[in-house]
RNA sequence: GACCCCCUAGCUCAAUGGCAGAGCAGUGGACUUUUAAUCCAACGGUUCAGGGUUCGAGUCCCUGGGGGGUCACCA
């Protein structure tokens, strides 16, 4: 579409009759005297303040009176109803509306047709004047006088449908924000459960850590990373895939609860559960075990639930479910045998497990090794039921390869799963603290790789090295954030939780991929 | 990566293969308590791009682009 690079300093850039007729009005402001883009605004109240004081001085008020002090409230003109000589308008700033009322006889006749013609749907505007409550109810601003803060050159989206289509609301996520309150509302909500989960966190001792984003080598979880080089060291870095490793070496260095919220980074496909990058909170407490860590993520996900909706149920895609603890635990074999007959004991190889798979009416494909036969019928036959929040314990050791093996059965794990709604929220277990088991593990993945899995996780040896100075025992705590905030604000795809969704570049007319990177803040549908 | 669906005015949407339209926004006008204000008038189009079929294509076919969905992949 019609996008060209956008320069100050180079050619006059295209403007839409719309946004010409806009930056026309600005050129209007600036040669009467008014800068369209002024340094300072002088907000005396919000609208939310200015609401609140008249409500407290409306008893004292006659009937119809208005408050003998002036406010100067901000905020963006998001709508206008001129009537004759007097206009109704609201502005509305980071937390609420006020209604303004502009009469030609007060405003001044000037002052009047300048807001009338100069100012737009959009523009960002300040006003002074008188609270009162009209006719009709509406406390509003009785306008003194009113100033441009800031013109917009675009129309804000459609009052009434908002911004709909789906590409413009990722590639446009500020038009999204500023014509849909609930896009506005699902973010701040997303905030506040951060703010939540670290609360949680720090109540309990845990100490907030940061660790490398760029790794020399990937590592945590099965995945494809993203591969990179720096430069100065003429070296290869991967974005990490997990903060995993990385924390458990600040055990072995003494600190007793850690954690980091960041980002991970995949790359892998993209659909409703899965963003290439997505923010991952992981914890670890030593001396704990995964028994105490369901507890513990219990309370943290009643804690944040209520913290953020006030109370421990949420409701996702019209099914709602109770956060009450305690939830069930179930072991994986378990599940799997109640919901497919499927016991993959009994079928320790390969080609057992798969001929009992398709007997159960799995799809499976004839080359599936056995820990992803046992992860299909788990996908297939158990996650699509636990709607109601639930923990899946004890995994076979084959599919968590830093996890700690049962002491009575060396073959599972010591791992746990919460799951929410068909969905699975986080990953946990008590880790693996035996340097030369780790490093047996890792051997084995090695051999995976080489067999041709390009997930099997690679040796690292300095993670080997750190547990050989003593690890204690540890649980850790995996929680997907973004998956969490889904369930919170009851959005169907991780796109609508994530402010800037990774999105392809739009083709560059007679350019490359790059310049229509650099060009994308343009209307698609309009030449810039 | 495969399959299905979508792409029309700034935005939200119409249009049996037969003159590309409406609402909102914007422009001009009427209107001194409106709130999806109302009324009058004029304006606004590379129908994603390119090709093909046809007397005639927004519509049918092909290729490409972007997006969404399903699947595949996926601690």
């Amino acid at each position: 579409m019609g996008i060209t690079a956008v320069s100050m300093r180079g050619p006059a850039m295209e403007l839409s009759e719309l946004q010409a007729l806009r930056r026309d009005k600005a050129d209007r402001l600036r040669e009467s005297g008014v800068d369209p883009y002024p340094t300072r605004a002088r907000r005396t109240h919000t609208a939310a303040e200015a609401m609140a004081r008249f409500h407290g001085l409306e008893a004292e008020l006659p009937p119809e009176g208005e408050d003998a002090e002036a406010v100067t409230i901000v905020g963006r003109l998001v709508s206008r109803r001129h009537q004759g000589k007097t206009i109704f308008a609201h502005l509305r700033d980071g937390a609420g509306e006020l209604q303004l009322y502009a009469r030609r006889d007060v405003l001044g006749e000037e002052a009047f047709e300048g807001f009338l013609k100069l100012f737009d749907l959009g523009d960002f505007v300040e006003a002074t004047g008188h609270l009162f409550r009209t006719r009709m109810g509406e406390v509003s601003l009785r306008a003194t006088a009113v100033a441009m803060l800031a013109k917009a050159l675009n129309a804000p989206p459609e009052k009434w449908h908002g911004l709909t289509d789906t590409e413009l609301r990722y590639r446009q996520r500020y038009a999204d924000l500023l014509a849909n309150a609930e896009v506005r509302r699902v973010f701040a909500l997303r905030s506040r459960a951060i703010t939540a989960l670290r609360r949680f966190l720090d109540e309990r001792g845990y100490l907030e850590v940061e660790t490398p984003t760029l790794q020399p080598l990937y590592g945590g979880a099965a995945a494809r990373p993203f591969t990179t080089h720096h430069n100065a060291l003429d070296q290869t870095f991967y974005l990490r895939i997990a903060d995993e490793l990385y924390l458990k070496r600040l055990l072995v260095g003494g600190f007793e609860r850690v954690y980091e919220i960041g980002k991970d980074f995949r790359n892998e496909g993209i659909d409703r559960n899965h963003s290439p990058e997505f923010t991952m909170l992981e914890f670890y407490e030593a001396y704990a075990d995964y028994r105490s860590m369901m507890e513990t993520v219990e309370a943290m996900i009643v804690q944040v639930a209520t913290e953020t909706l006030g109370e421990p149920r949420l409701t996702w895609q019209g099914r709602e479910i109770d956060l009450s603890p305690s939830w069930p635990r179930r072991t994986l074999r378990e599940a799997i045998h109640e919901a497919c007959g499927v016991d993959y004991v009994a079928h320790p190889d390969q080609g057992s497990l798969l001929a009992a798979a398709r007997a159960a009416g799995a799809d499976v494909e004839t080359g599936t090794v056995w820990p992803r036969i046992v992860d299909e019928l788990l996908k297939q036959f158990v996650r699509p039921n636990l709607i109601r929040p639930t923990f899946l314990v004890d995994y076979p050791v084959a599919l968590s390869p830093l996890a700690k093996r049962k002491p009575d059965d060396p073959t599972h794990v010591e791992r746990f799963q919460p799951y929410l709604l068909g969905g699975e929220i986080g990953n946990a277990f008590t880790e693996l603290n035996d340097p030369l088991d780790q490093l047996a593990r890792f051997e084995e993945q090695q051999r995976d790789r080489a067999a041709g899995d390009e997930e099997a996780m690679p040796i690292d040896a300095d993670y080997v090295n750190a547990l050989m100075y003593g690890m204690p025992p540890t649980g850790g705590v995996g929680i997907g954030v973004d998956r969490l905030v889904m369930l919170l604000t009851d959005q169907p795809s991780i796109r609508d939780v994530i402010l800037f969704p990774a999105m392809r570049n739009l083709p560059a007319p007679g350019g490359d991929g790059e310049t229509a990177a650099i060009a994308a803040g343009a209307v698609p549908t309009a030449a810039v």
